[in-house]
DNA sequence: TTTATTGTGTTAAAATATTGACAAACTAAT
DNA sequence: ATTAGTTTGTCAATATTTTAACACAATAAA
């Protein structure tokens, strides 16, 4: 698995869906497949493909194609998947309760451990058995447990001051819901933004060129 | 504001951060920017905003910048921010409350206006003042209000068969959460996928290289 | 066996995207 | 007015990403 010397971020963002893709064959009770066949249900070129697992090592066969389960497992080792993170979450209003409740965690490499809110209101409630604690436990919690992952879900005017604190306190990820851009001031640690806003405004720039072009 | 011809996703893609940003800034009460600060604020070259905005239309003025206000409205209208268009949530578990309270879509060119589920106990329970309908109600409702866009909060397992219900119904756009890839079956409308557990695994991903740095 | 087929891994080419450079146009100060 | 200093829009150069092409190993069939 150690071709890796500096894989582009294009392959990287397309791993999971490989994985994904994978993980439903499997679950459909297919064992093999030929990249040409992903190809076509994925709706990419088997050539690129071919390319992107190239970057991490050999895991086809040559008159065969690939075994499902074993490319899953592959590409879930190399996603990092295997050594489950602990994560806290910083904010339990909607969003983030939505997410520690919706989400399955546990099968993207990542156990939550802690919930955190400046909220008192909201201290002592539980969420997924997880006690809601207040701002000011986070320091001793993070010296306690070491959770190497936090999930942001506050409004936009603490981001900056939150992250900072989390960095200090030695958090390696940051998976990011605030509107706030974190990639540009924290260059040394692992960020994901994810901009629900962004994702639902080039939806509304498509539906409009759609509308424009049937006028 | 016409000179697109065919702009590439990438630069679509980066219009909503560029909005996002000149909004912070006009909040700010700053009033003009040029392309090589606001470059340095988003972590971008300078040329690549130009090159950008270029697709669009002439905004600036040399010697002089970009008027912010201006400009944050003239990306605003390439976006179609301004025709708000009907949206309905499919799904109200928690990721569908999370978003039907949590976003405010009016901002983003949406207004929220139906929800349904198709768990009969959610049925008749208000969501920001909306009821949650059944989804036999689906048909009727649609053509009495002629929805813009839906937003799927729902099991991968339903997706593909709502999706196509959704296609039938007329609407235009579809926001989805589901694991479900949609894009690849459905050609002719607007998809914007959410993966958020793609987001999660690249993080994952991230964060494992960083670690293995470190040893 | 032998032969044909399939499908990989890899290299080369094409297509896209990003960055750099500069003339033209403007601002603001003298 | 004149001039020095900015900053845009645009084109050319560079870098990156995607697609296509191909040699050859593994498999299956005759």
């Amino acid at each position: 698995m150690n071709k890796s010397r500096n894989v582009s971020s294009s392959v990287i963002k397309r791993l999971p869906r490989y994985h994904r893709f994978l993980g439903d064959l499997l679950c459909k009770g297919l064992y093999r497949i030929s990249s040409k066949e992903l190809s076509e249900r994925m709706g990419l070129t088997a050539s690129q493909i071919r390319q992107d697992l190239n970057c991490f090592g050999e895991f086809g066969q040559q008159g065969y194609g690939y075994n499902i389960e074993l490319l899953h497992n592959e590409i879930g080792k190399i996603l990092g998947l295997q050594n489950i993170k602990r994560a806290i979450l910083i904010g339990a209003g909607h969003m983030g309760k939505a997410l520690a409740m919706h989400f399955d965690m546990t099968a993207k490499g990542f156990h939550l451990i802690g919930i955190f809110d400046k909220k008192p209101s909201l201290w002592g409630q539980t969420v997924q058995n997880l006690p809601i604690h207040g701002m000011d436990r986070l320091d001793e919690f993070c010296r306690e447990n070491k959770p190497d992952m936090a999930i942001l879900c506050i409004p936009q005017d603490n981001a900056k001051e939150v992250s900072e604190t989390l960095v200090k306190l030695g958090i390696k990820g940051i998976w990011n819901f605030t509107h706030y851009d974190l990639s540009v001031d924290f260059p040394d640690i692992c960020v994901e933004n994810v901009h629900l806003s962004d994702s639902l405004m080039t939806l509304c720039y498509n539906i409009s060129q759609r509308d424009d072009f049937n006028k």
